[in-house]
RNA sequence: GGCGCUAUCGUCUAGGGGACUAGGACGGGGCCCUCUCAAGGCCCAAACACGGGUUCGAAUCCCGUUAGCGCUACCA
């Protein structure tokens, strides 16, 4: 038989990367076994869920990867089932109308904890004959029908926790059908997993606690149990449950960050799954082949995003430039910067890997593609301010040397050749010739090599730009 | 409160009774390379939560303690 998997959000918020890394377990599992994921949008609550979120969560899964073998099935459509089984558990004598109302249980509840008791429901609707149902009911009272739970051990071999037992008394008599004949989740979600043949139920460790209830709604339905695998939760880095606080947790925002997708699937695969050995960069085909289960940590992970954005310049350094160009150019598009009719990719390969996201990335290309859109940051301003009058008068002797190149020279190496020359002859030390073109063409300390960067900037921008910054303003008189 | 889950460097982790002087990676620090940075190479600091067992031997197995987290709804 071969294993179903489902990854099953609700539509109540983006995809999160607690959510995004869910399914990528469970992709990872369909696709090493051969198995099939089925994806199932839980929109029951109605008041939250939106057609926006699961078009979100349906680009933040296709932006990952992430393929899915059947649906959409959006669970809503099957409200008619929840409601059949939930009934046949009810006549079945395997569960019970509840006539109490939410007021009184609330009251019960508050009162409890007011006086530091746990709230239980005492099962008092349990009790009822069938002729006060059968009064009630006729009279037009609400309820609502109420799983009763059996007083047995309800446990299971959890796929990455081992063994994990409940018992069956620490748990309320829980409801399954709202008074409008709406299933509760756990009803919902056992129907559903039932339905569609699930055979491995792979999501996150907040739901332990359902399993039981689930377990018991299973037995109670005559089906056999699904293999349960709990993943850890992602935390923030205070060690706190992932929130807003902890600025983005949307795949989306990663997206927009410039994170590439390959890079923020690996770092997600690594969070709380382990391929066994020193790895860090696996290729997806790897991953697929050496994902288990059993490699997935017991403990809750801190997302780090130093490591993903480590990550992400390993991933940009290794690719082409030619896959870079796409998402390159929409940043370009973004900052408002033109490119026609101007080669990318020599550009991109300049700048590429010492670049840790597209952002970034997009940025040095565009002060490549025009210089003068360059300020000096602080260790570029601190620059010329300490060569005093050799900066300007630096610049002007690179200009004087590097004009007689002829178009076709102006290429890495007889610039390289051309300033080293300029650098003997006039006793300088490279570096008083090479960092001023490097702050005059970018702002900054930092580039590849400078004769490279010339090259990528070309003769006449390179030019423009060296004399510009060779004014007296940029030199002498010191910082405006 | 009850029930459950978890516990190795700051972080992600390797580790399944002896190969542990506890390994790798990110981050941090230093050196080399060098026109700067990145990369690369070399090096440094940094952890088995605590206490009891079991065993010739425990990071690894068991039990407690502590701490963190989850659930305890006519939410999902």
């Amino acid at each position: 038989m071969v294993p179903r998997v489902r990854f099953a959000p609700s539509p109540t918020g983006f995809l999160h990367v607690g959510g995004a890394r869910t399914a990528l377990f469970n992709w990872l599992y369909a696709r090493h076994t051969g198995g099939v994921l089925v994806l199932r949008i839980e929109d029951t609550d109605r008041e939250r869920s939106t057609e926006t979120h699961t078009q979100v969560i349906l680009d933040g899964l296709g932006w990952l990867g992430i393929s899915c073998d059947e649906g959409p099935f959006f669970q809503g459509a099957y409200g008619d089932r929840h409601r059949d089984d939930a009934e046949r558990l009810l006549k079945e004598g395997k569960a019970y109308r509840c006539f109490c109302t939410r007021e009184e249980l609330d009251s019960q509840r508050a009162r409890a904890e007011a006086g530091g008791q746990a709230f239980r429901y005492d099962g008092r609707c349990a009790r009822l004959t069938a002729d006060e149902v059968a009064g009630r009911t006729a009279a037009g009272e609400p309820s609502t029908i109420r799983f009763r739970v059996p007083d047995e051990e309800l446990a299971w071999d959890d796929a990455v926790h081992g063994r994990i037992t409940f018992q069956g008394r620490d748990l309320d008599d829980f409801v399954i059908l709202r008074s409008d004949d709406t299933a509760i989740y756990n009803m919902a979600v056992v129907s559903d997993d039932i339905a569609m043949d699930i055979t491995h139920v792979i999501r996150g460790d907040d739901h332990i606690s359902n399993t039981p209830k689930q377990i018991a709604l299973y037995r109670a339905l005559g089906r056999p149990l699904p293999v349960f695998a709990h993943v850890p939760m992602i935390l923030g880095t205070d060690g706190k449950k992932l929130s807003k606080r902890h600025g983005a947790t949307a795949v989306g925002d990663y997206q927009e960050q410039g994170i590439l997708p390959l890079a923020m699937r690996n770092f997600l695969a690594l969070l709380g799954w382990s391929p066994g050995g020193d790895r860090e960069i696996v290729p997806e085909d790897e991953m697929i082949r050496l994902f288990t289960l059993e490699g997935i940590q017991k403990k809750a992970a801190v997302f780090d995003p130093a490591k993903l954005e480590w990550m992400n310049g390993e991933y940009i350094s290794a690719l082409p430039a030619e896959e870079l160009l796409e998402p390159v150019r929409r940043r370009l598009g973004q900052l408002g910067v033109g490119h026609e009719g101007r080669d990318l990719r020599p550009i991109i390969d300049a700048v590429k890997s010492r670049s840790r996201t597209i952002l970034e990335m997009a940025e040095r290309v565009a002060v490549r593609l025009d210089p003068s859109r360059s300020t000096p940051d602080a260790k570029g301003e601190a620059l010329i301010k300490k060569m005093g009058a050799a900066f300007g008068a630096n610049l002007r002797l690179v200009v004087q040397a590097l004009g007689a190149l002829s178009p076709d020279g102006w290429q890495a190496e007889p610039i390289l050749g051309t300033l080293k020359a300029l650098a003997e002859a006039r006793g300088l030390k490279l570096g008083d010739v090479m960092q001023p073109v490097r702050v005059a063409l970018t702002g900054s300390t930092v580039s590849e090599p400078v004769n490279e960067l010339l090259a990528v900037v070309g003769r006449p921008r390179s030019l423009a730009r060296l004399e510009e910054m060779a004014a007296p303003s940029h030199g002498e008189s010191g910082a405006a």
